[in-house]
DNA sequence: GCCAACGTTGGC
DNA sequence: GCCAACGTTGGC
């Protein structure tokens, strides 16, 4: 089993739009960068655990808890001119971006902050620390996963 | 709103 | 394949 950190902008998607989408679960359009790409199409796995983080917001952290529920999907909103992920260098017959399921565990009592993550000495080798800060899926190590976990409680 | 860091594009 | 120009992310 695998541990990530995923981005969202609360204004856009937050954990409480997660919780509250039918079955607790939505389909994470949108991703539109190769690396997070990768991961998503080639290393993610049903059951993987999800560190939920707002991005782009007053206190930038982690908030919550997520796992992923589906294998890797065509991301069809890069096919729909009228969506805001559309990309033209992607269509049907060469698909580009993928997406997967996630479904919302919990909330963490308290959120764990950017500020927080990066003066911890046990997270100091945390990708989104080191070189992640623009990358919005991104794995994390069980230690790391279980640390910002408790950090939460 | 600013801007640093980084990713992507495209000319050569 | 290099690299300048440009676009985007995201913290502050």
């Amino acid at each position: 089993m695998k541990y990530w950190l995923m981005k969202s902008e609360p204004d856009d998607i937050s954990i409480d739009d997660l919780r509250d989408s039918p079955n607790k679960t939505m389909s994470w359009q949108g991703i539109r960068n190769y690396q997070a790409r990768n991961f998503i199409r080639d290393e993610i796995k049903v059951g993987d655990y999800v560190l939920f983080y707002h991005s782009s917001c007053k206190v930038p952290g982690v908030v919550g808890i997520a796992s992923v529920v589906s294998q890797p999907q065509l991301d069809a909103s890069a096919f729909e001119p009228q969506s805001r992920y559309f990309d033209p260098k992607s269509n049907p017959d060469k698909p580009r971006w993928w997406q997967v399921d996630i479904q919302f565990t919990e909330k963490l009592n308290q959120s764990v902050p950017l500020s927080q993550l990066k003066s911890d000495p046990a997270l100091q080798d945390m990708v989104l620390v080191t070189k992640g800060a623009r990358l919005s899926v991104q794995p994390v190590t069980a230690e790391e996963f279980t640390h910002i976990v408790m950090l939460g409680k």
